[in-house]
DNA sequence: CTCCTTACCGCAATCGATTGGCCAAATTGT
DNA sequence: ACAATTTGGCCAATCGATTGCGGTAAGGAG
């Protein structure tokens, strides 16, 4: 591997100054640390009179006083640490629930960790493990399976978290997610509206909620409205990949059934799917039109730009922070499990056109 | 906003277990707490007896036991908290970057802190501050200004840290990046060898190292080939998106000056680029040849396909994290500035092709 | 003017792991 | 067999913030 070093200049590298701890502040101020520490948190004010909470304050500030987060998690057993488990920090759906979340959750005095499994399947259990032992405070998950032996034991273990845009078959913990029945409810609609009668959905992997919300979605908006004539196929991929989209579609082009419009289970099954047609010399949009999911970045600048349903994903993370600290704060009694849907939007593009009836392929 | 809110069953959140701790493994074990901790500890094995470190260890294995990081921190002032800085945690550059840093630092024992700045300027110092309050190791930068005020201030603190992608002009940190210099050679020989003689360089802001170098280089690279009638203009544009790269080239085609190949300062920028110059009715590639940089995801599918210089963005974070690992193991004592430049790679796709002279913009 | 609250603040224990110092037992050398 | 080491392990201090407890002074009521 090519590789230059560039050597410039030799220099120290020096130990942090020593920090100025509370016992600092505290004689500063001319009180006991006992004294100071309750006139910095709010929650103890009330104890400490008017006046020292000015002092010891000034103090603070003047010496740039910072608390030490490990003395602090030691004696009151909290980290504010929280844990963001992601499958794949690269796809840019979880990079934006992350930045959601990070949002909220800096700002509610939270550090947040990030945990990216690269779809290791063992990756979750693991990350989860050693963040527990560093005492994280909870967790938002992005990696649930349907049936997750991990979220299980995390559940009887009591460990505060909340899901997000993929939900799991147990458990007690709110979900924040798109309304994925909606998104594909609107995709099958636009596509009958454009007079296409026999319709393919190409679904993700059934072990995630994702890919089975919208297989089972896809199935009952066409008993919705089931045209006379109408006619629907479910081909279940592999993976939400390009690759398994492509193989999927291949798959279904050599065996017997026939469509013109197809509903992906999502943008990267979409652009496999395109690609496959592509090979097959069927054209998009003139002799079959294709829906996605998610609207990832770029998709609206591919040739032709796709079409396909928004999610609100930054809200997402937002949202699912939210949730995470009302669980913290919460009392530790008895809630009560909470799906929150957001809305979702479908964005019409160029891989849906009015179905030309000779053309079905 | 549509939201609707499930209500399913009602269940308490029971505390954690209480976490078995060092001296009940010593009392297992039938030791003091102090032999258990140095038994467990490799540096320290050899003070206790082959038998006893059986021992200890077998019962830390039963019982399941995992040191309390707040303790641990507090006594040996480390946190193993390491903090990566990105600008845009949306962009796959960075998460890529991220990726690569995760792997070795998690493998290393480590937990990496996400600190997405989302381009504030003022977001990396409130961030970096409050990590260092958390007693953060380390961090990796990558959202180095050329002139940065911050950074010069971690340095005079001695903060450990390593720079990724973005270089800074002072500062004693070890600096990992692609070789940008090479990758605009590339470009621009690659134009030079098409039949290209008036080139446009749509640099990337200034006040960024990769700005800066990618100009620079793209000026020597033509005083090294120069071509007789050779031609070169640089624009320079204000960050590194697809608006920017629009108005710079939509100011450059209103102007004088004339060019039959591009050289962007990254890939957004050649998108921008394109889009401006379809609308001024200008063909890519058959009147102008553009060369985007970095590779970014789905370039690859563009129509045309983005012509683009590809980084090894996840073998630098990866290097970046073991420059850091180095760091904070080494003796803090004398250390020069490293500079690592990985080798960059021309991908040449559909928005180059060789000149037609009659076509000059 | 005395008694009783209330307000304010200091004292010291506590969280759990690490580590320097010290003592006892085991080993080695002669 | 005895002194000189080495080895193994215990004790207790320590990191820094939090918090229950108790004490003192101020203020109010009768």
């Amino acid at each position: 591997m090519q590789q230059s070093i560039v050597e410039t200049r030799s220099v120290a590298y020096p130990s942090l100054v020593e920090r100025v701890k509370l016992a600092d502040v505290a004689k500063a101020a001319g009180v006991h640390a006992g004294t100071a520490s309750r006139a910095l948190n709010p929650n103890t004010q009330r104890h400490v009179s008017r006046d020292t909470v000015r002092r010891v304050a000034r103090a603070a500030e003047r010496l740039g006083y910072v608390p030490n987060a490990h003395a602090r998690g030691l004696r009151t057993a909290r980290s504010y640490l929280v844990g963001v488990v992601v499958p794949d920090i690269t796809n840019p759906l979880f990079s934006l629930i992350l930045r959601g979340a990070e949002q909220v959750l800096t700002t509610a005095g939270y550090t947040v960790v990030l945990s990216d499994t690269n779809n290791d399947i063992r990756g979750p259990r693991s990350q989860v493990e050693s963040l527990l032992a560093r005492g994280a405070d909870g967790f938002i998950i992005a990696t649930a399976e349907w049936d997750d032996p991990l979220l299980e034991d995390l559940d009887d273990r009591g460990v505060a978290a909340v899901l997000a845009n993929r939900n799991t078959r147990r458990g007690r913990w709110p979900y924040v997610g798109g309304d994925e029945r909606a998104g594909i409810a609107m995709a099958v609609q636009h596509l009958r509206g454009l007079g296409h009668r026999r319709l393919l959905h190409l679904a993700g992997p059934q072990h995630l909620s994702t890919g089975r919300d919208r297989a089972e979605a896809f199935e009952s908006a066409l008993r919705a409205d089931s045209l006379p004539g109408g006619d629907a196929h479910v081909r279940v991929t592999g993976a939400f990949t390009e690759a398994a989209g492509f193989d999927g579609m291949t798959a279904v082009l050599a065996g017997p059934d026939r469509f013109s419009g197809v509903v992906a289970g999502n943008d990267l099954i979409a652009l496999g799917a395109l690609d496959a047609l592509r090979a097959a010399g069927v054209r998009c949009p003139e002799d079959v039109s294709l829906t996605g999911f998610n609207d990832m970045p770029f998709v609206d600048r591919l040739t032709p730009p796709l079409t396909t349903v928004r999610l609100p994903l930054e809200e997402m993370g937002r949202m699912a922070a939210n949730e995470l600290l009302a669980l913290l704060r919460g009392q530790p009694s008895v809630r009560a499990r909470r799906s929150t849907l957001l809305p979702v939007e479908l964005m019409v593009r160029g891989t849906t056109q009015r179905h030309e009836p000779s053309r079905t392929t």
